[in-house]
DNA sequence: AGTACATGCAGGTCC
DNA sequence: GACCTGCATGTACTA
């Protein structure tokens, strides 16, 4: 990496005053010298350029593993400490076969290799720090923005980094890693701006493996590829790229590949690679990696911004609404307000790039979280009984083990589960209906969730998905669901009236009051969810769409998205077919469903399916 | 043959 | 007449 690349720009985090959560009431200086990040070895710009994973005290992770004493003896944040990781040696990894201590070969004078532990010794890490920086925030949508915060500062930065290193070891190296630098002025507008309390570390630190995973892809997008790389991706799409696309050769970071960027691209166009052409209409957005069809979205350093794309989830926890905010030059204007979250992690703009109407596209987020927060508390209060029951009965066929196995999805940002959530979303196994290994809803929600680590607030559990009928998003406001799943995991249903329940859009946090009942046909059932008209208006869902139904387990209460899977309305093509017409030509004779046309139950046929444009 | 499900459509209701 | 409700039927798929 060339030390004059800014990974951060300067004016990447002005606007972080937008979030008082984010923004440190003190601002204050930072020593680099002090940091984990550490002066870069090889460039000129050596002395304004830190290199990530390497070690405070002058470079040595050694160094740092002598003092874990002292260290662990300050009582109060040390203006010398950035220590984002934490302490990471304190950490079993002899159970992981990528352990951390491999990113550092023994013999380099960077780093940091003791014994197999990684000593990155968090100094500044003490408990009272955030109680007191608690206290001494405001009140009132401070103080709950803040305890959203709060849940992620009281992840060990350790932990958290691990996490992501389990989470990445298949696509990135420790070569990668120890290539990582950062510019002296980026940090310390990083502490000026994140703080240099826990949170700002904390935030320092996503941000930093955030553009790392990012730039990451996006260097493996740009590079031709070998076809060595046959890591499983967690959520491909299926555009009919090239193997090369999908199989991106591992990340050389010394490559001179113009295209990769010898050097790497700013962070914001670093975000700008995950910039995937996955509908998900305000919706979540499980997926992890891109999925680009091969005619990327980016365009880094031009024309930053693809207006395919809608990507990213709203919804997603403390994770990405700090990035949300910590990056909000990477809002477009046109999707400031309602989707202005979507763009966590897929900055549009480069540094320098101002977006008009941030303000209010960070306040708009904001009263949207706290809105979530209120409903969410009000919906605990009030169903959390119902729900139990109806959870009771969600998987009557399924022995407890079996129904744990099969559908079981986490999501959690609390800190003490991070590593709990892994080995959850490890042991998980994908329902039958996700196995194909494409554009599973469900497959796209557990395995890229989980690699992501997308952060809800809630555990959610996946109980069904339904590819869209014409006759499920036309006039009459009601979908046929799979009778199977529903019968499964939705309430047992004792009349045909069925019972109400309420859907939260996890989109849009909207709750919508639907009815779930069945209709008797053929000595047999047929079950439906009435009253969907608005919410398949509101997600502008439309055929070969899907929803997908989950419960929330910690509240009980169900929740529902819509995913928008669908190619560009192309003249002439079948796919762009007027629905209206579709159906005209079939009630006329002129068109025969069936064969490829027909998508039955869960399954999804991937042909037409490949995530791109919509709405 | 049995099942699931997409949707046609008849009858009722509303404006 | 438009819309709604709910049953019936046709089709695809599976055992």
């Amino acid at each position: 990496m060339d030390g004059e690349d800014l990974i951060f720009a300067e004016d990447t985090f002005p606007s972080l005053a937008d979030f008082p959560c984010l923004s440190s009431p003190s601002p204050s200086t930072l020593h680099a010298k002090n940091t984990i990040l550490s002066p870069c070895s090889s460039t000129s710009s050596s002395s304004s350029c830190w290199s990530f994973l390497q070690v405070p005290y002058g470079g040595r992770a050694a160094d740092v593993q002598q003092q874990p004493a002292e260290a662990a003896s300050s009582s109060e944040f040390s203006p010398d400490g950035l220590d984002i990781l934490g302490d990471i040696d304190l950490l079993d990894l002899s159970i992981d076969p990528w352990e951390p201590c491999s990113l550092f070969h023994a013999g380099e004078s960077s780093t940091a290799v003791d014994n197999g532990s990684v000593a990155i010794v968090d100094r500044a890490m003490q408990p009272c720090q955030v109680a007191e920086e608690a206290s001494s925030e405001g009140h009132g949508e401070g103080v709950q923005q803040r305890q959203q915060l709060e849940d992620t500062s009281s992840e060990e930065p350790a932990r958290v980094f691990l996490d992501w290193l389990r989470s990445n070891k298949d696509s990135i190296s420790a070569e990668d890693l120890r290539s990582i630098k950062l510019k002296r002025a980026t940090i310390e507008c990083a502490d000026r701006r994140l703080g240099r309390t826990k949170h700002g570390r904390m935030q320092l630190l996503k941000l930093i493996l955030t553009w790392v995973q990012n730039s990451h892809l996006l260097r493996k997008r740009h590079r031709p590829t070998s076809s060595d790389d046959h890591q499983p991706r967690p959520f491909r799409n299926n555009c009919n790229n090239s193997t090369a696309d999908q199989n991106p050769a591992p990340w050389n970071p010394n490559s001179t590949d113009p295209s990769a960027g010898a050097t790497h691209p700013s962070l914001l166009a670093a975000y700008g690679i995950a910039n995937g052409e996955m509908s998900y209409h305000g919706a979540t957005a499980p997926y992890p990696y891109p999925h680009s069809c091969g005619t990327s979205s980016v365009v880094v350093n031009s024309q930053p911004f693809s207006p395919t794309l809608d990507f990213v989830d709203p919804t997603a926890g403390p994770w990405s609404s700090q990035l949300a905010s910590a990056l909000p030059s990477m809002v477009p204007p046109q999707y400031s307000g309602r989707y202005a979250n979507q763009f966590v992690g897929h900055p549009m703009y480069h540094q320098g790039q101002h977006v008009p109407g941030l303000a209010s596209a960070t306040k708009e987020a904001r009263k949207k979280r706290m809105a979530r927060q209120r409903r969410l508390a009000s919906l605990h209060h009030h169903r959390n009984h119902q729900n139990q029951h109806h959870l009771q009965h969600a998987q009557p066929h399924l022995g407890s083990t079996e129904g744990a196995a099969r559908n079981w999805v986490f999501w959690t940002n609390s800190s003490s589960s991070s590593h709990q959530r892994n080995h959850m979303a490890e042991t998980q196994t994908p329902p039958p209906a996700a196995q194909p290994q494409q554009m599973s809803p469900h497959g796209a929600a557990s395995t890229s969730e989980k690699r992501q680590g997308w952060k809800g607030e809630k555990n959610l559990k996946f109980l069904l998905q339904k590819v869209l009928k014409q006759s499920d998003v036309g006039s009459l406001g009601r979908i046929v669901l799979p009778k199977k799943e529903a019968e499964t995991h939705l309430p047992e249903l004792g009349a045909r009236d069925g019972i109400s329940i309420p859907m939260e859009d996890i989109g849009t946090s909207q709750v919508w009051n639907m009815r779930y009942r069945f209709w008797p046909n053929n000595k047999s059932r047929m079950y439906l969810l009435e009253n969907t008209g608005d919410f398949v208006r509101s997600n502008g869902l439309q055929e070969g769409d899907f929803i997908v139904i989950y419960s929330d387990v910690k509240c009980g209460k169900y929740m529902i998205r819509g995913v928008k899977v669908r190619q560009p309305v192309e003249a002439g093509a079948p796919s762009g077919m007027n629905a209206e017409k579709k159906a005209h030509r079939r009630r006329n004779g002129l068109e025969k469903t069936g064969g490829a046309d027909k998508m039955r139950g869960n399954s999804i046929i991937h042909g037409d399916a490949s995530p791109s444009v919509h709405g």
